[in-house]
DNA sequence: AGGATGATGAAG
DNA sequence: TTCATCATCCTA
């Protein structure tokens, strides 16, 4: 059971220098976290409620949350229907339709910022609540293609702001990569060294 | 029914 | 470091 794991972590790593796109966006990913479902402490889908519903469902479809009143994110589903895994797409580089990014995003914002945490991949992305159970390989539309070429190096960190499962190291970007986003440990998480 | 709280981002 | 801002979930 517990085997989901070591399958979801190698299917984050593989969405590194993949591309998410919604014509005519696409966005080179750069940076993912790992959600283990029911095992996971941390997930949405830790608990089975009508949000993470869309978690619950089949495979390499869209989970897509609001979060603190402002920000839009997206995962991958993964795994078989009832597995509740997927993977946080946490940032990337512009690599398509930067005129319409910009044009959502104004011009305050720096070039390697644009898509440099999760909120702003999906503002990028124009993700919003008609997203959620979008399947993902499906030609229109929001979707994911497949990265082409070797695979890039790869660096391993805990998860970003979360304040439970801390200190696994389910978080996975690009090494040296500068669009990747800062590490920040929730507040409220336990030290690693705490009883 | 009501309150606490985010898998955040931007400003100060 | 603070705060905007609100859907969701927990508690009662």
């Amino acid at each position: 059971m517990s085997d989901v794991i070591p399958g979801l972590l190698i299917y984050a790593k593989s969405l590194l220098g993949a591309t998410i796109q919604r014509d005519p966006v696409q966005i080179r990913i750069t940076e993912v976290e790992a959600y283990a479902g029911p095992l996971d402490p941390a997930s949405h889908a830790f608990r089975r409620t009508p949000r993470s519903e869309p978690m619950y469902g089949p495979p390499s479809r869209a989970y897509c949350y609001f979060t603190m009143g402002l920000h839009w994110c997206l995962n991958v589903v993964w795994g078989a229907e009832g597995t509740a895994a997927g993977v946080l797409i946490r940032a990337g580089e512009v690599v398509g339709g930067y005129d319409v990014v910009r044009q959502r995003r104004g011009d305050k914002i720096s070039d390697r910022d644009l898509a440099r945490g999760p909120g702003r991949v999906g503002a990028c992305l124009a993700i919003g609540a008609a997203d959620i159970g979008t399947d993902l390989r499906s030609v229109p539309g929001l979707r994911l293609v497949g990265r082409m070429g070797s695979a890039p190096a790869i660096e391993s960190g805990p998860r970003v702001g979360v304040r439970l499962a801390a200190d696994e190291q389910w978080r996975f970007w690009i090494a040296g990569d500068r669009t990747v986003s800062a590490y920040k440990r929730h507040a409220k998480a336990p030290s690693q060294s705490d009883d």
